[in-house]
DNA sequence: CTGTTAGCGCTTTCAA
DNA sequence: TTGAAAGCGCTAACAG
């Protein structure tokens, strides 16, 4: 069952396999009706179907993206892909999909891997090491676009939130004091983790509120019970909560509904990233949520601009994004 | 900034194309220990990477998958997909994920340009229609596995939920009469939803229960409120609803908070998929959580083995795989 | 308007 | 143990 070629195609319809290949490629114009016709009816009858590698490996473009999705887990990650699908299929490019799972190492395999596969540009959630080798990529002038996160001192445009604004909000929203702040991870440098922080910290600050470390807390989805624990038997407990993602969000529900807490009498809550659910729970939750459209169609044109080397009139190299509150029950 | 090739690192090494080829491909064995050190210096010297591209083209296998999704909105989906890729990274295949949104030209067209890029093997979530298109593939021995779905007639296995277990586990959990069942858009004769539904009525029969049409509702998930209104307003309010998915169910737990209504003694509810929330949602709700990772390990390997050309032992085609019934508060 | 020809980067006989 | 050469399926000058 051998795969019918450009020249099955050519001798079928007797012509040469250029003929065939300018009218694959819709060069019309240097070809007489009578010819496009005969080549119709030769593609029709053999069914033929171009080898699109054989293709690429001439032109050197594979219409393929190659993503690294840090955390698939995170409803945001799966929001942000979706949304890239939409886009790039629009220009009719095609997303190779792979997960970090925050692990620098399997980021390293999966980057060159697609690289050998050539895909034509690359998005990445970067894991925060790998810097060497992105700024090889860079220097190598391959297009690439890191998303959520960003790499200090490499030359790499970024879209992310705006994780400072969003910390002002939130903080600016509660009615109560004092604020606790829970991330998960902190193990790794990872930006909107270290920027929801520090701009907790900040926005701590500008108010001239007490900054207490006890209240900051990070770890693993799986460690939150024993941290939220920590945090409600202090003296103190804290009245408002930031759950700075949706896992963390999940937990602390979950926390929540096991200690029988009141939200938003006993403790106030906002979380980061607007999950379906946050207007069905009871109360319903306060949310920022990310601009996912913007931020994707904005990593996608970024990228496509660079694959098609067009000149950006702008070189601004972080893309921030305004969070948007949605104000809701749990904060009253 | 040219690429550099194998022959680069050839000529760097000072021995042949064919001899670099052969290091690549770990066929050591014809190869002096020096000959071996020289190319490896030149690999490392020159930054070499080899073009899968070029390999893939003259080998004929691109160790890439397509995976066409009905509806990646769906919570099964995105975690199917998100298993996929986990075992599929096992074996070194990379997953080209597109969106077909139940547009079965979409799909069509999704899966002619995966073919065009010469993808070993297809995971499909089929619209229902393009039985000629599956008819075809399975021809051409392109290796392909549906998953959630099947089509009748085309012999592709399938990897599916036993929907039938499923509704008649869920008629038997609910305590109250009348029950209703609610699924997304009938339009498509879409596998789950057609079998779901006659499912439910099956486990209704074989209990000499009323099938009573008024209470069977399916449509687009915007006009869910709608639809929860005539079933609220007949002189018979249901006293249990199955929400055939997870976007029904959302719809309907903001229905249902909105009306104020009260679960499970108003109306008790079961939900077909185990979304994250259903656990800390008041009260909790009873799902039937779908065996995600079972289910994709059984398409991976399948599909795997069809591309490695494994005889399969038995030729079963439908993989049913059984509900688990996680029993919470909204069926108390 | 159409055909000839030379690759794209790699693999794979077959000879040496 | 290594190299020469043909070819995977397609494109793109260049000639005619």
């Amino acid at each position: 069952m051998k795969k019918t070629t450009i020249a099955d195609v050519a001798q079928y319809a007797n012509v040469s396999n250029s003929t065939v290949s300018q009218y694959l490629n819709k060069r019309y114009e240097y070809m007489s009706a009578e010819t496009r016709k005969k080549i119709e009816e030769a593609i029709e009858a053999l069914q033929y179907r171009p080898n699109l590698m054989a293709r690429s490996l001439k032109q050197k473009s594979t219409f393929t993206i190659g993503i690294i999705v840090a955390n698939i887990i995170h409803d945001f990650s799966t929001k942000i892909i979706n949304a890239l699908e939409a886009e790039f299929d629009k220009e009719g490019f095609h997303m190779i999909v792979c997960n970090s799972a925050d692990n620098p190492k399997k980021e390293k395999k999966h980057i060159e891997t697609l690289l050998e596969k050539q895909v034509d540009g690359l998005i990445v959630f970067p894991t925060g090491e790998n810097k060497n080798l992105y700024i090889r990529l860079h220097q190598q002038a391959m297009p690439i676009v890191f998303i959520d996160r960003f790499i200090e001192g490499v030359d790499i445009p970024a879209v992310l939130l705006d994780n400072f604004s969003a910390m002002n909000t939130a903080v600016e929203t509660f009615r109560k004091q004092p604020i606790a702040f829970i991330t998960t991870s902190l193990a790794l440098p990872i930006t909107p983790r270290v920027e929801r922080l520090e701009g907790f910290r900040q926005a701590l600050r500008n108010r001239n509120l007490l900054i207490d470390e006890r209240y900051i807390k990070n770890g693993e989805p799986a460690e939150m019970t024993e941290i939220f624990n920590q945090l409600f038997t202090l003296e103190q407990p804290p009245r408002g909560i930031i759950a700075a993602n949706d896992r963390i969000f999940q937990e602390l529900m979950l926390y929540i509904k096991k200690r029988n807490l009141h939200v938003p009498n006993d403790v106030q809550v906002i979380a980061v990233d607007d999950v379906p659910y946050a207007n069905f729970l009871t109360p319903s939750i306060t949310t920022l949520q990310q601009p996912i459209l913007p931020m994707a169609q904005k990593a996608a044109s970024l990228l496509l601009a660079k694959i098609k080397k067009e000149q950006l009139a702008d070189d601004q190299k972080l893309y921030r994004f305004k969070p948007i509150l949605i104000q809701r029950d749990s904060t009253n």
